[in-house]
DNA sequence: GCGATCAGCT
DNA sequence: CACAGCTGATCGC
């Protein structure tokens, strides 16, 4: 497809639409209070986490775009200046909340963007079912996949049955203090289960209850540490030496829900020179979906990205003509086509199991991103990549702010 | 002081 | 390793 038409999760000048999956800042990179390039296309609840995530940010930028249904856009060819029309279709990722896949059809074929996502679908789900049809109208020439997890190492349950465990594992510690690890946005639906399983309200700091309320979750949210002996705390926050702090004050055990398998670290010698050799190194990992990594905590294999086999299930469902990964930044990054080139017919290239894309590599591969197809593009772009803006500065006095309430916080539960 | 970027950490 | 971040240092304005 030719470039200059749209950016998908990328802000670097030169497109005529811009499309955002859903709020987690590594897809937002670039995006800030200041951002003007052109209209942004997300979903009704990304766009209302804006003007907490980007203060000054110009609404008026925003397109709320349907769920399940053709929107059509005319664009203008940048080489020939003609009228370029292209439709899309947003469909529910399931990755957290507001989180989208696009189906994009036009003169240039018809691409599938998965952004990140979660297939643990049954047959009712929207989702599935609006894919189907879509693609039996027409075939997706190419998948741009989420391969987070596209090895069959990763193998874990549906997030109902992993928030089962997490809930089994708060009953069996009935006078324990529970805390439980979470980023800014997602697994709301997992604290709600655990909330009504347990009949008790979830502590979240400050500034996730204002998230929380944007996303219309009611009641059972609370900042008020009496009230709940189960809290949600930030992820960066959680740790064993941060367990073992409380458990001075308060019997108290954590929990770590992530879908990657977790792994020990090498035995350290006494030879501290053997320490990094990734050759002579024992891991250990750790298939079970509960695992007691910790006197003080448990890890449960509760994902907001597909497992293996689902990316499988997907793949079979889309049947595309040939796809790519989107995910590049892992060391042990998977070309899904090793695993699933066989769903892509025959025609595909020899595939790679394991690469480690040395940096020039990346940035190509994240150029996939925006659709950029013609190798000059790629040189100019390339220049132009040093541009990249970042948001996180622009909210810094206020996280600031929000960090020393969430001390505060702190302080007092443990006093 | 402010915003942007990067190394370091989990 | 690193899901998706946060923190602190540094640099230019």
């Amino acid at each position: 497809m030719e470039s200059g038409l749209i950016s998908v999760d990328r802000w670097t000048k030169g497109s005529q639409a811009y499309f955002l999956t859903h709020m987690h800042s590594d897809h937002t990179r670039g995006l800030s209070g200041v951002w003007s390039q052109g209209p942004l296309y997300c979903s009704r609840i990304t766009a209302s986490l804006f003007p907490s995530r980007f203060p000054n940010f110009d609404l008026s930028l925003l397109r709320v775009v349907p769920i399940s249904s053709w929107t059509s856009l005319s664009l203008r060819s940048p080489s020939s200046g003609s009228a370029v029309s292209l439709h899309f279709m947003a469909i529910d990722a399931h990755h957290c909340p507001g989180s989208l896949m696009f189906l994009f059809r036009g003169d240039f074929g018809c691409f599938l963007y998965t952004g990140d996502f979660r297939w643990d679908a049954d047959e009712s789900d929207e989702a599935k079912n609006t894919l189907v049809a879509a693609i039996n109208e027409s075939p997706v020439d190419i998948l741009y996949l989420d391969n987070t997890y596209c090895n069959p190492i990763y193998s874990f349950p549906s997030r109902q049955v992993a928030a089962n465990l997490v809930a089994d594992i708060i009953t069996s510690h009935p006078s324990h203090d529970i805390i439980i690890a979470v980023d800014s946005l997602g697994k709301e639906d997992l604290l709600v289960h655990v909330s009504r399983i347990l009949n008790i309200k979830i502590w979240v700091w400050p500034e996730r209850l204002l998230t929380i309320h944007l996303l219309g979750f009611q009641d059972i949210f609370t900042t008020n540490t009496t009230c709940t002996r189960v809290r949600a705390v930030p992820r960066y926050s959680f740790s064993i030496q941060t367990l073992e702090g409380l458990n001075t004050m308060c019997p108290t055990i954590g929990i770590m829900p992530s879908g990657l398998p977790w792994m020990k670290r090498p035995f350290k010698r006494d030879d501290d020179k053997l320490f990094g050799s990734l050759l002579t190194a024992t891991y250990e990992t750790i298939p079970r979906a509960v695992h007691r990594f910790h006197d003080y905590m448990y890890t449960v294999h509760y994902s907001d990205h597909s497992c293996y086999e689902e990316i499988g299930e997907f793949i079979e469902l889309v049947k595309p003509k040939s796809m790519k990964g989107i995910v590049v930044s892992s060391s042990c990054y998977v070309d899904p086509l090793y695993y699933f080139g066989r769903i892509c017919g025959t025609s595909q290239p020899p595939q790679v199991l394991l690469m480690r894309p040395d940096p020039a590599e990346q940035l190509r591969a994240v150029r996939i991103k925006s659709y950029s197809a013609s190798d000059k593009t790629l040189v100019l772009e390339k220049e132009k990549k040093r541009k990249r803006g970042d948001s996180h500065s622009s909210l810094m006095r206020i996280k600031k702010r929000a960090r020393i309430q969430v001390k505060s916080a702190k302080i007092s539960e443990v006093d």
